[in-house]
DNA sequence: TTTGATAATGAACAAAGTGTTTGATATAAT
DNA sequence: ATTATATCAAACACTTTGTTCATTATCAAA
């Protein structure tokens, strides 16, 4: 899932960050078609030249955002071996996404803006990538009721929607809390 | 919620139904962003200065094609007086779901690309719109025992991508099958 | 600290796309 | 038949994109 982490050099980190940092920022303000490479170019501080031999397109530096910021979210949640908790029914998703929430709002600052802003559903695509594949070490969690496909569809798709939700509403709600109210819908009830 | 519906010139008429199926192939193609005016007018056939008079940018476009589709396509279960079933423990809901599910199949021709394509993510968002005013028709189909607002996003969001999700398997599954399991999942078990 | 490598800069550039304007033409409504 | 207006094509200024190149600044390693 992640990208190869290249050594790099002290000034293409830098020339990098700023890159996020005025992307991230922009895309709090405005949508992403509305967004110029200009923009970008003064916000970072950084020549036009330099932004694109560090990304192709715009595009491109969107998906390279998206990467690194749930790689680096996910990273925790995917390798941690964190006790599966066979004693209760969930088998130990409820801790795992519970676990997601609070690192999600540990590194709200790279994400809030950019999920709750006009640009969201872009984000959601990535997202529910990296959800997919946290779900797939829970099997026990999809239902055997309705088919494979349509049960992790709804599954990745509401989790996913609740966060949005959850950081539209400024993450007021404690995490523990709302993993509870994502489980109960989704027929976990405590 | 509808849009105005002057009466058009039988010229406007024609010109903003060839925007529109021009558009809506496109979509089937590639994603919005790479959509070029330019390859609308030719698809169209259409110039550009006509095209203007009826769109004021690419976005208006897309807005007002979604409005015409899901207003054709919900105007049915908005409106219609279907016996409210309260005898069943889903007071209709069940029956209205698959009445929309339904309408969808058979306008599949101006949904399927378009929700499908590389650029479903903005359609999702109007689609979802109309189905807030559904489930408000249903007050008692939301859960009381979480959050108001994050169960109502529950059920749309998660409604939109199980709609989602039967398109991309070419509609295959029935729509009263696909509104069982839908139901199912939601807590309303048959 | 020197040295060789490479990243950043800024300016200029062609190419593509946007949205507007114009006057002439075609088609609709009455 | 007449009036109104939608369409057309072409040209236009403007914005944005992505590339190139010579120069300068910074880094890593010896």
């Amino acid at each position: 899932m992640s990208g190869k982490v290249q050594i790099m050099d002290r000034r293409q980190q830098k020339t990098r960050a700023a890159i996020f940092q005025a992307f991230n920022k922009l895309l709090e303000e405005k949508h992403f078609n509305n967004i110029t490479v200009q923009e970008i170019l003064d916000g970072a501080n950084v020549g036009r030249s330099t932004f694109y031999s560090h990304f192709e397109t715009k595009d491109a530096l969107l998906k390279a955002m998206c990467t690194d910021i749930f790689d680096h979210i996910f990273s925790h949640e995917l390798h941690s071996e964190t006790s599966h908790d066979f004693s209760s029914s969930d088998h130990g998703l409820r801790e795992k996404i519970t676990h997601l929430l609070y690192h999600l709002k540990d590194n709200r600052g790279n994400v809030l803006g950019v999920l709750s802003g006009e640009s969201g559903e872009l984000f959601m695509r990535y997202f529910k990538e990296y959800l997919v594949t946290m779900f797939e070490q829970y099997p026990n969690s999809i239902r055997q009721d309705v088919p494979k496909g349509f049960a992790l569809n709804h599954l990745v798709g509401s989790l996913a929607e609740a966060v949005r939700w959850w950081i539209g509403s400024k993450m007021e709600m404690p995490p523990k809390e709302l993993a509870d109210y994502y489980l109960k819908l989704i027929g976990y009830g405590k």
